[in-house]
DNA sequence: CCATCTTTGTGCACGCGTTCACAAAGACAT
DNA sequence: ATGTCTTTGTGAACGCGTGCACAAAGATGG
């Protein structure tokens, strides 16, 4: 999930690949379970089970850092957790914002696993006027007119931003200029962001929709007929669309398949369709406009 | 953050790469803003820009959906909606359940981007008996035992968990086994799981850990002489020990290291450090063994 | 009907990431 | 000290994903 990283070629000589960078807080959490057991070493093939990866990827990850292990033992637990913690910058503090004190923000800020591991909460941001000063997991949400100073006074350069997809872009711009260079955005939206700007992003309706076309995938190996039918039904509904809207203008073509595709579409929901609710999300999440 | 793919090869001809299919959704929510403002068509140019990828991409990752675009034109908004969410499975309706209605569980309940496209929240499940019947979002919790009465009665194919890391693992195997072949984790584990079941998972604190990999690269561009000064302290005392400990015993060694990297990593992290809290997350999230 | 202009669809090359497989390093026993 | 056994570190091959660049398709205007 990552995104608009701008990749720069790394001035400095020892360029981590970010595909590594991306596991090693995983062997992080293997190896603080090993430490937290008073494990003293572990081999490659253990910890490579315990974070769900190839033995030989973990290695050469673990290459990148440098030779810290024993051949013929494995690598020392305690070493390694330090040695990675600190290539990943968590031996130091860093201060964290999250804008947008809703549902999902309010739940961040309770999560506890924010401040196990390096990560402090800074300051809560909200727009809505009725929710400043109130405490939200012991500390009082501020005002986004304070947002600049808070940013500023703190030092902060890592923002988290929870609010509606429609407010996004522009708290990401006032976060930016205010000196904040991370930001993991939980809003569905494709933030622009000038160079030197890291930006991930964790959205909930992606993934589920990443599940639903495997899911969709594995019931369509063991076919059932209906299924078949109903699918080669749509199937011939769209090319007829796309063939016939051929001879036509490009006006035609578009008002024919909109209106066929529709139909087509609800003919195969027909088998597996419960409710058809208004497809309307709250906040600036775009509505679904299939049919209805 | 895709993992557990068993990446079959795919039996149907019609094979779409793993990362056409991450993107898919991030295309059809673009077209879906475009639809809502009634835009006739878009060129391959103007939908990557909103999507925030490049056009070549985007034009490859359509090929593999079939040709629906017309040269000189651009794509058909309303089709390519269509198009994309048939290929998604988003024609048909998932329902869904949410294991563990704590802070997360409940602000995902509470999420209107589940609904608004084809998932439904099925059912809320939860350990807690003092949860059981109480409604969030509008729906009642219902007591984990009743778990596989739940997934089969209904049909339920995706859950999510959103449990303490502890109890995930468990909780993912009475899903898998009461019928459940798609599972998003938010909890800090890696799932075992059988081949068929896809996990996807979501996790806060490996996306913050890569920010602060990134964050604390860009502050060592710039660097502080003291910066630098600290880093190469502990890197020195670091080798310190590697070396010293290759002529001792492993178990020496261990010691040696465990002991040298806690007061290095104290003696760099002086600079920044602002409060050193015991680092103990609630839940079973695994705290740091970081210096404390 | 022809010319021009726009935009798609894709062949191709390149670079990154993954995995295999093995030589070398080192622990440990004798 | 020497041999055996375990496990690392990495060279090399491969496959996937990305992006360039362009030919072909088709719209549009004269
Ligand atoms: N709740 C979830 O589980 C979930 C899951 C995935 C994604 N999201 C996304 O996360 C975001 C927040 O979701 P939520 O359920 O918490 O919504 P919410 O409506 O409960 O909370 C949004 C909060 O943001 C505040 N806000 C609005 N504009 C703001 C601004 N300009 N500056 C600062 N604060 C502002 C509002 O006052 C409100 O408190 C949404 O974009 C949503 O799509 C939520
Ligand atoms: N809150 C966040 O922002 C956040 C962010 C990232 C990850 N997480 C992870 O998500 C998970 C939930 O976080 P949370 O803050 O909501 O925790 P929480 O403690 O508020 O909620 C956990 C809920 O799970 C229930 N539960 C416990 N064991 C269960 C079981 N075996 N079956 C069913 N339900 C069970 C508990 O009764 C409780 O209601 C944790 O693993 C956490 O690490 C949370």
């Amino acid at each position: 999930m990552a995104t608009g990283r701008t990749h720069r070629p790394a001035t400095r000589s020892r360029g981590i690949p970010e595909a590594t960078v991306a596991r090693l807080p995983l062997y992080l959490r293997a190896l603080t379970a090993l430490s937290e057991r008073s494990v003293p070493t572990v081999s490659s093939e253990e910890l490579a089970a315990a974070a769900g990866v190839n033995s030989a990827k973990l290695r050469k990850d673990f290459s990148y850092l440098g030779s810290y292990g024993t051949r013929g033992v494995g690598y020392d637990v305690e070493y390694l957790v330090y040695q990675i913690s600190r290539e990943l910058g968590l031996t130091q503090d860093w201060p964290v914002v999250i804008v947008g004190i809703g549902n999902l923000g309010a739940a961040l800020a309770n999560y506890g696993g924010f401040a196990s591991r390096g990560f402090r909460v800074a300051a809560l941001i909200d727009a809505d006027p009725a929710m400043a000063g109130k405490p939200v997991a012991g500390i009082a949400v501020q005002h986004t007119d304070e947002l600049e100073k808070i940013i500023e006074d703190n030092g902060v350069h890592i923002g988290v931003i929870a609010t509606p997809a429609g407010a996004a872009q522009q708290v990401s711009e006032r976060l930016i200029a205010a000196g904040v260079t991370s930001i993991l955005n939980f809003a569905p939206t494709v933030l622009q962001v000038p160079d030197g700007v890291d930006v991930r992003k964790v959205d909930l309706s992606i993934e589920l929709q990443i599940l639903a076309f495997h899911e969709q995938r594995k019931a369509g190996e063991e076919a059932t007929a209906e299924a078949v039918v109903a699918d080669a039904v749509a199937e011939a509904a769209a090319k007829d669309v796309k063939d016939t809207a051929a001879e036509q203008s490009a006006e035609a073509k578009r008002t024919a398949a909109a209106e066929a595709a529709v139909p087509s579409a609800a003919r195969a929901e027909a088998t597996a369709r419960t409710e058809s609710t208004d497809r309307k999300g709250p906040d600036g999440d775009v509505p679904a406009v299939m049919p209805a």
